[in-house]
DNA sequence: TTGCGTTATACTTTTAAAAATATAACGAAA
DNA sequence: TTTCGTTATATTTTTAAAAGTATAACGCAA
């Protein structure tokens, strides 16, 4: 580009039904629940209600058809979340679509 | 990708100081401004309101460092917006970009 | 010099999103 | 059978964004 200073943005995700089901916050979401095997320390990482963090499970796992997240309540520890294989490699997909858009703002983004 | 049908979508936009001065929308607006020479007329092509519309144009204004509209008050007609020379060619380019960006998008998307 | 349609701007109201609060359900372990 | 920390869910409150309303300023043309 020609004149000041400025920045190519932008940001992808993926639809179902004409419906945002998985961006780049989500995906951040769902790695965090895997590591720690717990959607409330996840929320807690990210600084979001527990509140929040459960609503977007519940909406990933509603916009597709099977879950990408497992929980349960109650048992030691007081409960557990973690992803299904399906969604380890939903989201694995999406980190490397997510590459090659950074890809794509870096080499287009030079003026 | 593997499993259910999903597609992938998303968008670009120009930053300065880390700030959005510029995307799909707002590229509308500008293209309907220059087509129309009012930015009224803009404003009900797209059902918004003037007074967003106007608030719109002046965000752009402020964020580059020329302004990329013109507009008078008074006169015959009551008034006119025009796109200037700089803003003709922003436009320009922004939309190329928007052309690549699709075509990322349908050479990815497909699973 | 009055009327006209637009630009320009302030102010208020409405709406929607986000955050906060509260509470029930659960099952392992002590 | 009680405690514990989490999941699960409803309800309320707060906040921010959007929309709406009102009005002044302007300059040409009649």
């Amino acid at each position: 580009m020609s004149i000041p200073p400025f920045k190519l943005n932008g940001r992808i995700w993926l639809e179902i039904d004409e419906e945002k089901v998985l961006g780049h916050g989500r995906v951040e979401l769902l790695e965090r629940i895997h590591e720690s095997g717990s959607i409330r320390q996840a929320a807690l990482q990210m600084k979001m209600s527990y509140k929040q963090a459960w609503d977007l499970v519940n909406h990933i796992n509603n916009g597709f058809k099977q879950p990408l997240v497992i929980s349960k309540r109650g048992g030691k520890g007081g409960g557990i979340a973690l992803l299904t294989p399906f969604g380890q490699e939903v989201i694995e997909e999406f980190k490397e679509l997510q590459q090659k858009f950074f890809k794509f703002l870096e080499e287009n983004g030079k003026k």
